[in-house]
RNA sequence: CGGGGUGUAGCGUAGCCCGGUUAGCGCGUCUGGUUUGGGACCAGAAGGUCGAGAGUUCAAAUCCCUCCACCCCGACCA
């Protein structure tokens, strides 16, 4: 290709409306343009690089079996007010003049097709996937194209006769996965994480350590435990009982309304204050005892009383349930007989505790909630804290980082087949709703995070696998010099007839644009074509990711840049 | 949806607080010439409803009000 009837109108300074640095480049080297919050266009070379991760999706994806579709991004808005997504909040936009929505996700439309057309075990199991555009309603869409109200997702669907097979089917996409992202060239890592309001029994995510990611992970570098922060968990040893036990006792706290305060003023041990915090889970009132400076994690609530909805109660429903405001709530004595006790694993059966008294003003102390608490659950229900060990019990410390998620995966089971009839007859002749999975990756993101992974100061740092094109030829002097023509048109020649994609700038332009922008555009190898070089029958050959130059023979070059290639990564 | 910020030529910005010439500068673009190994130089030129509307005023980019767009933090992220 040559460059100057390609179209990549580079910058050099980006509009201050890019933040983070793959969102700044992708604007800079002409990758994208913004044409709405959340909504961008792919210029030819951005568009090069996504036909290029679509091409290793589909690849790994027919590896395991998968089958492609091309399913309508227009859908009736009554398929999915059969499985109830139509009004989750954040979720659908839909079309003004019809009722129609665009589709933000495909399970509807599959489990749709598979009620239609699959009717027996003998047809299972099957992998449905396609590369589509989906839609959805992003209140804040931010980071460039990482978080769009527009974008490419990869999404796969498993449909299984047997939870074996799903097990087996879910496996297969977790392999493919992982060939995708190390084909690209990411530095990733999958961990567990929280189903959600997606339902299912279990799900992972796949992600890339970044300052600028959306999600909290947990990691244990020695051992490598990763988990998504909704759902890890630590060997951090409960806080136990304490040898002098002594009977239950109010006392007036009138200035102690946190934690901190009721500390400090009676010199309590933070971790036997329990904390109580009251939820309206599905419309029931619960009350969660934590240790003093805990935090409650929701997902694992959400998780643990598969909840739709929950939400702190309010000050009114503090009142109602308990009998005091916040402050002052505990175990003992609530107004409400409604109220369902859990506490965290960590204040299992322990005594010696403080919490509030259901009195304004007022808190017991010595609580044993063996002896003072009936019917006491308990449960994980804390947030953990970097440092702690990791669960499997070697002592490792745990840290917490920001990721990015670029694909994630979900045994779904058969909700959405059960919402929409998706049966088949299995061996007996029986009904059996379809087993499903739910496989998605989010394609600019695959993009986006390259970028963040790999450049420098000068500009993007593309590997072999998504370069738009592997080999950059710069002509300096092309206008004076017969023999920088001559070289540049035959090395042009030669990279085409050996099928290696190159870019040709033959612009007439400064050299220091020239360099400039193979740098911002980040092509694996420059060969750089110059007339003193040229003069002496030399080609200069520089590697984008080292900065190593190789000033070579012209005759040679070729070879050269065969085996300087064989040295760069993905 | 809450908090904060920004909006002046394709991009980056000055001017706004304290109203008053023809709205200035850098980059980019166009023409001519000179250049040609790290974003060249000289000369000339084009390009602006100062986000929109309404208001105050003799006079508004500047002050007031309303709205819109975009960005950041938070909520949200199935």
């Amino acid at each position: 290709m040559k460059q100057s009837q390609y179209f990549i109108p580079t910058l050099k300074e980006a509009p201050n409306e890019a933040v983070i640095p793959s969102h700044i480049l992708m604007i800079r080297s002409g990758l994208v343009r913004s044409l709405g919050s959340g909504i961008y266009s792919f210029l030819p070379l951005g568009y090069r690089i996504m036909k290029k991760i679509m091409t290793i999706i589909r690849e790994e994806m027919d590896e395991i079996g998968g089958v492609e579709f091309h399913m309508p991004a227009l859908n009736p808005s009554e398929i999915w007010e059969q499985t109830g997504r139509r009004n989750v909040p954040n979720f659908i936009l839909s079309v003004k003049e019809r009722d129609l929505v665009l589709a933000p996700t495909h399970e509807e439309i599959i489990a749709f097709h598979a009620r239609a057309d699959v009717k027996s075990y003998k047809e299972l199991p099957q992998i449905w996937y396609q590369i589509q555009t989906k839609f959805r309603n992003e209140p804040r869409p931010r980071s460039g194209v990482l978080r769009g109200r527009q974008f490419t997702m990869k999404d796969a669907y498993s449909l299984d006769s047997s939870w074996e097979g799903l097990d087996v089917s879910y496996e297969k996409h977790a392999q493919a996965y992982r060939n995708i992202f190390s084909r690209c060239g990411l530095k990733f890592f999958a961990v567990g994480a929280a189903s959600g309001a997606m339902g299912g029994t279990a799900s992972q995510e796949f992600m890339l350590e970044s300052y600028h990611g959306e999600d909290t992970c947990v990691l244990c570098d020695e051992t490598g435990y990763a988990a998504n922060l909704e759902v890890a968990t630590s060997a951090l040893p409960p806080i136990g009982r304490i040898d002098n036990n002594l009977p239950l006792e109010q006392f007036a706290t009138p200035n102690s309304k946190t934690i901190n305060e009721l500390v400090n003023d009676f010199q309590l041990d933070v971790n036997r204050c329990a904390k109580s915090v009251v939820y309206i889970v599905d419309s029931k009132p619960y009350l969660f005892m934590l240790r003093g400076n805990d935090e409650l994690n929701e997902s694992k609530v959400q998780t643990l009383l598969t909840a739709a909805d929950l939400r702190p109660a309010t000050e009114e429903e503090l009142v109602k349930y308990t009998g005091a405001n916040g402050g002052s709530i505990g175990p003992i004595g609530l107004k409400s007989t409604e109220v369902t006790i859990i506490a965290d694993n960590l204040l299992r059966d322990a005594n010696g505790l403080v919490s509030g008294a259901n009195t304004n003003g007022y808190h017991y102390k010595n609580i044993d909630f063996s002896r003072d608490v009936a019917n006491l659950q308990y449960a994980d229900l804390r947030v953990i804290e970097a440092g702690e060990p990791e669960p499997s019990g070697t002592g490792a410390k745990l840290r917490i980082t920001n990721a990015i998620e670029i694909g994630h995966i979900f045994k779904l089971g058969t909700k959405y087949s059960i919402a929409l009839g998706a049966k088949f007859l299995d061996m007996n002749g029986k009904d059996q709703p379809i087993i499903m999975g739910s496989y998605g990756i989010g394609v600019e993101r695959i993009l986006a995070c390259f970028i963040e992974q790999h450049h420098d100061d000068k500009g993007i740092i593309w590997g072999t696998a998504l370069a738009p094109f592997t080999v950059h030829i710069l002509g300096i002097g092309l206008k004076k010099s017969e023999k920088v023509r001559e070289y540049c048109d035959s090395l042009y020649a030669q990279l085409q007839s050996a099928g290696i994609e190159v870019l040709f700038d033959d612009r007439d332009i400064s050299p220091g644009f020239k360099l400039n922008d193979a740098d911002l555009l980040g092509m694996p190898l420059q060969i750089v074509v110059g007339e003193k070089n040229a003069a002496i029958d030399q080609v200069e050959i520089k590697v984008r990711s080292t900065g190593d130059k190789h000033v070579i023979p012209f005759s040679d070059a070729m070879q050269t840049i065969t085996s300087l290639l064989s040295t760069i990564g993905s």
